[in-house]
DNA sequence: TGCCCGTAAGACAGCGCTGTCATAAGCTAC
DNA sequence: GTAGCTTATGACAGCGCTGTCTTACGGGCA
C-alpha cells in the first residue's frame, strides 16, 4: 500500500553517490555530470521518489511554489491556463497557487505585494490586462520576483508566452472578406487589455488591405463578454447600412451577437456571418457552430510555467536564452459564417 | 519590504520562557500553567507570530493541505467547487491541490493511494462519481484519509455536502407539467454518476404524480455532455409521437438538444421546450436562455472545504456516522419553456 | 614532470518547528 | 522535614532537504 516515502537519501544509496549530489541533479543544476545524472535520475524513478516539499521550503530560500495572477472572473481562459500550468508543474515538482487580483479593493501593485510578502512564492504568471499594468510589472521587476507575462503588448521586455495575435486576427477577416463579404462589423474587446487594440488594428488593416474602408457605424466597443455582444449587435445590426458579417473579439461577444441576431430573427450564417476569436467551448455548442480562432490556451498556461520555473532555476542553475514563446494558432472554420447572401444570389 | 518574519525563539526570548513552551502553549497543550500561557500570548502577538508551516509540517505530522479529487475534465462544475475550497481554506491557512485522477491508466484508487502517499495530503474532497466509487471509498477509510464527498448516492455514510437533487429534477418536471406539457423526453446523465439515477427517478415519478405514463421511446440515454443531447434529441425527437417538451438531466446536454432542434427547424419553445440542470454560464448564453436548475456549486465547495477541516481538527475521536451538509436549490425559468402550442391554442 | 585551475562530488550545518524524554518545581501526607 | 507524587518546563534529537565550504580529480600547458 502507501508504504514509506523514499527520501533522498534511498535515492543517493541507490544511485551510489551521496545525498547532495542527488539534490543537484534533481534541481538541474549545473555540476553534475550526465552520467552521474542519469543515473541519480533512474533511481529516483525506481523508487518512485518525490521530493518533500515542507523539508524543501524549510531549508532552501525558495518556496517552489508558483502563483497564476488574474483579474476579474475565474474564465474558462484563466482555467485552460490553469491546467497548463499545473500540467507543467507537476512533473518539476512545483505547485500552483491561485490568485485572483482584488482590484475593487485595492490597486493590483499593493494586492501583489501584499500577497508576495505573505505567500512567499518564487514566481507568477500574470495575465491579460494586468501584464499591461506598467506599474505593477515594474513592482514586479523592483521586488525581484521572476514572473512570465501572457499576450503583453510589449513584447521586448521581460518573460512572455503570446501567439500572434494581431496576425490570426487580420487572418480572420481576410478570410471573411474572401467570402465576399463587403461590409464587416466589429465589436472590440475590452479597452484594458492590450489585446483589443491588437484586433482592432488587424481588423481596420485587413479591411485597408481588402480594399474596404472602415466604417465606424459598424464598429461597437465591448468587453469581451456576451452582455457587449448583445448591445454591440443592436447597434452595428440597427446602422443605417448594416453589414453582412460581424467579427467579435471574442468567443462570448460572439455569442451575445447570435443572441441578438436570434431575437431579431436574422439568420446565420444566411444573413449574417459571425466570428469570434479563442475557441472555447461555447463556440462548439452554441447554433450554429461558430468560426473562431483557437487559441492555444493550455498549451500558454504551460509554456509559461515552464519559462517561468527555468527562470526562477536560473538564478543558480542552467541558463536559459529563451526570453519569448510564441505559439500558433489556428482559425477554426465552423457553421456561422458564409459567403453574404448579395454574392451567392 | 515584508520585514523579517518572527521565529518561535524569538517569542521564547520575548517571553522569556524556552521555545518548547512557546509551542505548547500555542498549540493550546495542556500542561502550561495560564499566567505563562498568557505571557506567550502577549509575545507571540507583540511579534506578530505566525508559525512557519512549512517547518510545522516537517516536524509535525499534518500538511495542512487537502487536495479535490476529480475524474474527466475540468468543468464549469469543478471550477465551481475549486473556487469555494480556496475561499474557505484561504483564511484557515489549508492549501488546495487539485488532482484530476488519471482513471485511464489506473484504477482511481491505485491513482489515489498514489497521489496521498506522494503528497502527505490531510483530506481530500470528493467529487461525483468517483464519491459512488465503494472501492475508492473504503480505501480512503482504511488509510484513514479524512474525505468529504460532493452530492454522493448512500447518504448515511461519511462527510457529504449535498442538495436535493431528486426534490430539484421533480420539481422541474412538475414545472412543465404545470405549463401543459403532456409528452415529456428525457436525456438521462452518465450512468456511472449516481445523480444520474435520482434525477431519472424523480421524472418517473413526477410524470406519475402528474398522471403522465412513462414512455421510453422518448427516453434516452445521455453522458452529462453536448454530443449526448445532439444524439438524445435524435432519437427522441424522431419518435413515433415525440414530446412537446424535453428535460435533459444537465445544461451541456441540453445545450446539445437544443442544437439539434435548431438544425432540425424545430421553433424553441414555441415547438419544444427544453429544460437543464445545473445553471452553467452556458444556460444564460444559449439561445433562447435556459430554464435550469441553480445548484449552489461554489457554495457547496466552500461547505466541503470546511466541513473537511473542521474533521482533521477534530481528529481525536474518528467519528463513523455521517454528517451532512444539505443546500438549497432554485429553479431559474428561462425563455426555453413555453405551454405547449396543442395548450396555447 | 609539475603546477595551476576548473569541474564534480562530498561534508556539514542549519531551516523552525514537533515529539520524547528528562528534570525542576510544587504539593500532599505522614 | 522528607518520601512520593503530580505538574510545569527544559534539553535534545530529528524531520528531509538546501546553501556553503571543502576536497578529489583530471586536463592543459610550460
Amino acid at each position: 500500500m502507501a508504504g514509506k516515502q523514499a527520501t533522498i537519501y534511498d535515492v543517493a544509496r541507490e544511485a551510489q553517490v551521496s545525498f547532495k549530489t542527488v539534490s543537484r541533479a534533481l534541481n538541474g543544476e549545473e555540476s553534475v555530470r550526465p552520467a552521474t545524472r542519469q543515473r541519480v535520475f533512474d533511481a529516483a524513478k525506481k523508487l518512485n521518489y518525490t521530493p518533500n516539499r515542507a523539508a524543501r521550503r524549510l531549508a532552501g530560500s525558495r518556496s517552489y511554489t508558483v502563483a497564476l495572477f488574474y483579474d476579474g472572473d475565474f474564465s474558462s481562459y484563466i482555467a485552460g491556463l490553469q491546467l497548463g500550468m499545473i500540467e507543467a508543474c507537476m512533473p518539476l515538482h512545483y505547485e500552483l497557487i491561485l490568485h485572483p487580483c482584488d482590484i475593487d479593493i485595492e490597486s493590483p501593485t499593493e494586492d501583489l505585494t501584499k500577497f508576495v510578502s505573505q505567500t512567499d512564492i518564487d514566481g507568477v504568471v500574470v495575465t491579460p490586462p494586468l501584464c499591461d499594468n506598467q506599474e505593477l510589472i515594474s513592482a514586479l521587476e523592483r521586488l525581484n520576483i521572476k514572473h512570465v507575462m501572457i499576450s503583453p503588448q510589449d513584447h521586448d521586455r521581460g518573460l512572455q508566452v503570446y501567439f500572434m495575435e494581431y496576425q490570426a486576427a487580420y487572418d480572420l477577416v481576410s478570410y471573411l472578406i474572401g467570402l465576399g463579404h463587403r461590409r464587416i462589423g466589429f465589436i472590440k474587446g475590452d479597452p484594458a487589455h492590450s489585446s483589443s487594440r491588437s484586433r482592432y488594428e488587424a481588423y481596420k488593416d485587413a479591411l485597408r488591405d481588402g480594399g474596404l474602408r472602415l466604417d465606424t457605424s459598424v464598429v461597437a466597443k465591448g468587453y469581451f463578454n456576451f452582455q457587449s455582444g448583445l448591445q454591440g449587435a443592436r447597434k452595428i445590426l440597427n446602422a443605417a447600412e448594416p453589414p453582412t458579417a460581424i467579427f467579435a473579439s471574442d468567443d462570448d461577444t460572439a455569442a451575445g451577437v447570435m443572441h441578438y441576431a436570434h431575437d431579431a430573427g436574422i439568420e446565420i450564417p444566411a444573413e449574417l456571418s459571425v466570428a469570434g476569436f479563442d475557441d472555447v467551448p461555447i463556440s462548439r455548442h452554441i447554433w450554429p457552430t461558430l468560426t473562431t480562432v483557437r487559441q492555444p490556451i493550455q498549451l500558454m498556461g504551460a509554456k509559461a510555467a515552464q519559462l517561468l520555473i527555468d527562470a526562477i532555476r536560473a538564478d543558480k542553475a542552467i541558463k536559459m536564452d529563451s526570453i519569448a514563446t510564441i505559439l500558433e494558432y489556428e482559425i477554426i472554420e465552423r457553421d456561422s459564417c458564409a459567403p453574404p447572401r448579395s454574392a451567392s444570389a
